[in-house]
DNA sequence: ATACTGAGTTTAGTATGCAATAGCCACTCT
DNA sequence: AGAGTGGCTATTGCATACTAAACTCAGTAT
């Protein structure tokens, strides 16, 4: 209602992204994908230069990496990048459990044929890559698929909410975690089709097995890992 | 290990508090308790010089405001106070209610005999509040059990999500919410319990019931209030 | 040889300045 | 008179410059 005087304006135009925005996707992606370790002192003007812009941006960007939680800010020392202990993981997983299930509740009372149509597109999408044996693609579909249902939930705090613990989850076991198998898709299909029938109950108890055993999965998997090198 | 060389070093000593700290305080400060309305355009120079600072921190305070929800940053804009809608409010309190209920149980686990005491302690004062009926302490001594029940679930990540989501939702409701009475203090008084008898999954229940009471409570209230002024 | 002390260097913290963009208002033309 | 257009101002975005704190390492005294 707000607008639309004359014009038939086909969206807002594209607002020229600010700097702060590209630095902060930018460095995301070189935490997510390993370039900077762990631990490692991300010094800004070196950051600064390797990205062709001034400090200030950067530091805005810090600012938010900061309290998105993949770098901790020691005041007068600098940002490093947070080395995540085995007890936040397993902290991490339970609260995304929670979060997941919660969302699938709610998208199997808010979905529509046309949004079940879309998750099924995904799940083939996962089948295929599975098929393929293609680990990253796998990763990408099962978290495409695990977002939209999220969107479907039409929780607009969830969708801001699971996000920033489940990229934090997938980054940790990058390095450890093969993907789960046929299991974790079956569960998918179950779950689609509870959502589709519009059972809250249902999707919330098969999402809730689903988590568990991915939890499962992966705290084998770190118990494993942490058993060999630590 | 890493360092405890020659000295007893009481504590990492006091670090110098950056500005930028300071600077999200008091805009905090001033959002919740309402000097800073809802929608309000935040002029970056207007701020830097009622703080009495430059516009650096300032820029960087609002980077941390805004992914903590509590400014809308526009590009080319500048930063507004967030203004939340009715459904946002209802997704608020519906996440929150199960982030305690999740760090209920873990408190729980995890509970000592003298951690239960703290909690009684800060029963009596909300107690203490209540009979004298002084709206504002009720509601801190409120957060105040709650947050150290999430203390006590020793799960850093559900810290650091509640208070994201708490802290807003009592920056909403302030204006409008009489704090609940008796009611709700019967309820802490049996969580509190359950938590000293080391029973996760009744002081989850106890939990469960207490939010939802609690979020009823408030949509009836929003209720009210939207049917009087919208 | 080892522990302490001091200068020097690095780096974060803060302030200021400049360029570019968006919003606003007065003016003009129909 | 109303709509459209131009210039003006306010405000953000970015960069640079300066200050202060912390770390490093060499030198010195025990």
């Amino acid at each position: 209602m707000p607008d639309a005087p004359t014009a038939a304006a086909r969206g807002p135009i594209s607002r020229p992204t600010p700097l702060r925005q590209a630095v902060y996707d930018a460095l995301t992606k070189l935490i997510v994908n390993g370039s900077l370790k762990p631990g490692q002192h991300l010094v800004e003007a070196e950051l600064a230069e390797n990205l062709g812009v001034s400090r200030q941006p950067i530091r805005e960007a810090l600012q938010r990496l900061h309290t998105a939680g993949w770098v901790d800010l020691r005041p007068s020392q600098g940002a490093f990048v947070h080395s995540p202990t085995t007890e936040e993981c397993a902290q991490l997983l339970s609260v995304r459990a929670l979060l997941e299930t919660h969302s699938a509740r709610g998208a199997a009372q808010h979905a529509t044929p046309r949004d079940v149509a879309r998750l099924w597109e995904l799940q083939q999408t996962g089948l295929t890559a599975l098929a393929a044996g293609d680990a990253r693609a796998i990763v990408e579909a099962n978290a495409a698929l695990h977002t939209h249902i999220t969107l479907l939930s039409r929780n607009a705090v969830l969708a801001e909410l699971i996000p920033q613990v489940d990229r934090r989850v997938r980054w940790y076991y990058m390095p450890i975690a093969k993907p789960r198998g046929k299991d974790a898709w079956n569960e998918h299909a179950r779950i689609i089709e509870a959502i589709a029938e519009g059972s809250p109950h249902r999707a919330e108890e098969l999402m809730r097995r689903h988590t568990r055993s991915t939890t499962d999965f992966y705290c084998k998997q770190i118990a494993a890992v942490a058993g060999q090198s630590v």
